[in-house]
RNA sequence: GGGGAGAUACCCAAGCGGCCAAAGGGGGCAGACUGUAAAUCUGUUGCCACUGUGCUUCGGAGGUUCGAAUCCUCCUCUCCCCA
């Protein structure tokens, strides 16, 4: 709370998208610092997909600004809005969420957003706390307040609408509760990701009609996924999740597309547009190798969310199985089912399936029949190999996937895969 | 309420009686290359008792036919136009 407003306005523009308006926030500031009442500062996610991933991060860092400055931040858990369906969803089932998975999910959520929050300064609250209690009459009375022409002005729905693609109508309501949430809480700010710009204006509009002084909005760029293409998200499958285990999070920015790091640089870290200015000019006149820049996210990352030691042990290990292609330090012991042996064999297609190395038996073949499948380093080419369970061996399947296989009567090592 | 279009594998999208387990693209996986699980190139991408007259798959259920993703009937869902 030391800072001086102004100083603070700079501080929280920085890498944000848009700021509606800056004036306003101001403004806002000021009244805080006169009255020593804090901002209330929302951000709202469905309960849907709990596993936060590093899109997610480049808001919550941005909270955690606020809360640095003496804000007070609610997370709202949008356990309504998740129990009737998810907007961006096309026309799959609807899986409607009980009250105990929304529970859970939020715990998840809590969990993970704690990692970047201060759990003392966060204030976690449920959008069902008062639109559970709303009346149909009420509903409507809020429907009224915008138009079918306003809402064909959002993007997604302008592109749905255009290509032919299905909306309901409860997805034109989405934006009213998510608007009229920031009314319950009385928010002074919101923030969201640049793709929240419409559903958050709408939270002027209606706090403006309920006689509140507008939040102010702030949005985020959208965090690339792992693909360099479509926005980060869990179901399309390019996204690093802040709790996944320490090697997953530094292979997969080791294995992301070099010209997507720089971004990386600039969202999920801490570091200063000076250092990051840094990087680019190293990966520019080459005095930093992309190797060697994505090691360093893939540390520094690993280190916020897990610990730096966790961090070095991680690059160390990619550094074994990658570049010197040695086995990984713990490899999963698999003991053979009694039935797939025979004369002291194994059929190696068999074994892979029921080990969980690969998905189906056919996919197995594939693989062998293409060269990326060893055992104790020796490629095997026959689809017929049958492996000796003689003693240990080591089965490597393509580059990550690697396999102990202990003969059954060797000592009841736990079976794993 | 009336008229029209459509539903194909992870996604997009061809196919419109046999040569279709189904073109093409994306994605995935593998190999080569590489100081990287980057880029690029190549291969591959339903399952299984796997060198097959095998099994399952083209919204769902029936039917026609020697034979259907392809034709017919009904159903479900979506989109467009008109009212």
């Amino acid at each position: 709370m030391e800072r001086s407003p102004e100083e603070q306005v700079h501080l929280l523009c920085r890498k944000t998208a848009e700021v509606i308006t800056p004036e306003e926030l101001l403004a806002k500031l000021r009244r805080a610092g006169r009255t020593g009442r804090p901002l209330k500062v929302k951000l709202g996610m469905d309960p849907t997909a709990p596993d936060l991933h590093l899109g997610h991060t480049v808001v919550l860092q941005k909270l955690r600004e606020f809360q640095a400055m003496g804000h007070e931040v609610i997370f709202l858990i949008g356990d309504f809005t998740g129990m009737i369906g998810d907007p961006s969803g096309r026309s799959e089932t609807r899986r409607l969420l009980g009250e105990a998975e929304v529970q859970r999910n939020a715990e998840t959520y809590k969990r993970q957003i704690f990692k970047i929050l201060d759990p003392a300064r966060t204030r976690v609250d449920f959008n069902s706390r008062w639109m559970k209690a709303m009346s149909a009459q009420r509903l409507i009375e809020l429907a009224a307040r915008q138009t079918v022409a306003k809402m064909l002005t959002r993007d997604d729905f302008a592109a749905r609408y255009a290509s032919g693609q299905a909306i309901g109508i409860h997805e034109f309501l989405y934006p009213l509760i998510q608007g009229y949430d920031s009314v319950a809480l009385e928010a002074d700010v919101e923030l969201g990701g640049t793709d929240q710009t419409f559903n958050l204006l709408v939270g002027r509009d209606l706090q403006r009609a309920f006689g509140q002084e507008p939040q102010v909005i702030m949005t985020m760029p959208i965090l690339e996924g792992l693909d360099g293409a479509q926005k980060m998200s869990k179901s399309l499958g390019n996204y690093i999740g802040i709790d996944e285990a320490p090697g997953e999070v530094f292979g997969k920015i080791m294995s992301m597309p070099d010209s997507l790091l720089l971004r990386y640089y600039e969202l999920t870290t801490p570091l200063s547009a000076a250092e990051t200015e840094e990087v680019r000019r190293g990966l520019a006149d080459g005095s930093l190798h992309p190797r060697e820049a994505k090691a360093r996210l893939g540390k520094i990352l690993v280190g916020l969310y897990h610990s730096s030691r966790k961090a070095d042990e991680a690059a160390a290990e990619f550094d074994r199985v990658f570049r010197d292609k040695e086995y990984p330090s713990d490899v999963p012991q698999y003991v053979p089912l009694p039935e797939l042996i025979e004369d002291g064999r194994a059929g190696l297609v068999a074994l892979l399936a029921a080990a969980g190395a690969c998905p189906s038996r056919s996919e197995a073949r594939r693989l062998i029949r293409q060269g990326g499948v060893t055992v104790d380093g020796v490629t095997i080419k026959e689809e017929g190999y049958r492996l000796p369970v003689d003693r240990e061996h080591v089965v490597q399947v393509g580059k990550r996937r690697f396999l102990r296989v202990i003969p059954p009567a060797a000592r009841g090592g736990e079976k794993s895969t």
